[in-house]
DNA sequence: TTATTTACTACTAATTCGCTAGTATTGGTA
DNA sequence: TACCAATACTAGCGAATTAGTAGTAAATAA
């Protein structure tokens, strides 16, 4: 039960826009350089994320991406959720036709309630918790914002 | 992000062993075929929860496998975390040398309280609750012990 | 000593993951 | 209009992981 990359470099891409220091579009370019992660696997997971309406692409010269919405208007849940492909431990709670025990299985129940506490918890995790924290780091002095 | 087959095959073949109608060890076999799974994979999957000595083995005719102690002082994380190998969403949680960035990081703190409060959670969850909402779901009058 | 059961080891088909590569398309700029 | 810079799209692929299968060895009760 590991993260995926396309989940974890998501949340970095998104990150990254949401501290982008020159105003206008960030380019993927700048992203893929400083992250140190492939552009072109980058243009890859940012695809699910415009889809998504999470950010904003403009093409052409001094074009890039921009967050499509106040970054304390962006979850966590929101990224990682497409990129996992519906983020869902066990296929039965999806698609409960997926297993003839779904019904009457105990087992299904604890899976379920356990993605649930999941999904919640990536709920409560703004894009700008995040930035704040990132800020803070940088910052240096030890401070450390306990989520 | 997917829980393994082998998690929940082994959660199930816990719930078994919990729920074992007759005095005495239970066969493997009668797990197999009553939960539809291949004996020969579950006969790999307790070699681990045996190792983590939540069950205890005997040979031969009459043997087979029981609990090593009562199903209300096992937990799902005992279970779990064997089989997952180490249940741990990202690598930099357990091992910070496996990410240069491990220091600074602000997404990985994220993960690490998501992954403890995974780990929490299945904590709180025996394997006697199992036992009892699977006998609820048998008794079958629309009784449900929501955890 | 034989039947029964767990213990161990090796292999393998299928799937998923983490990318790379190439081309197309769009839009600003000279 | 021509060109360049950027995103958009599609295909493929090597490595790793997953979910098993298969066969043999060892222990033990009867």
């Amino acid at each position: 039960m590991k993260l995926s990359t396309r989940s974890r470099y998501g949340v970095r891409l998104m990150l990254a826009l949401g501290t982008g220091e020159k105003p206008g579009p960030t380019l993927l370019k700048d992203v893929a350089r400083r992250e140190q992660i492939s552009e072109k696997y980058l243009s890859q997971i940012i695809i699910h994320l415009k889809a998504k309406g999470l950010v904003h692409a403009s093409r052409g010269a001094h074009g890039g991406y921009e967050l499509a919405r106040p970054a304390a208007e962006i979850t966590l849940r929101e990224i990682v959720e497409p990129l996992e492909g519906d983020l869902c431990l066990v296929d039965c709670i999806l698609r409960p036709a997926s297993c003839t025990r779904s019904a009457t299985c105990a087992t299904r129940d604890v899976w379920g309630a356990m993605n649930t506490m999941i999904l919640d918890y990536l709920d409560t995790i703004t894009l700008e918790d995040l930035v704040r924290k990132h800020r803070g780091k940088l910052g240096d002095a030890g401070i450390d914002f306990a989520i």
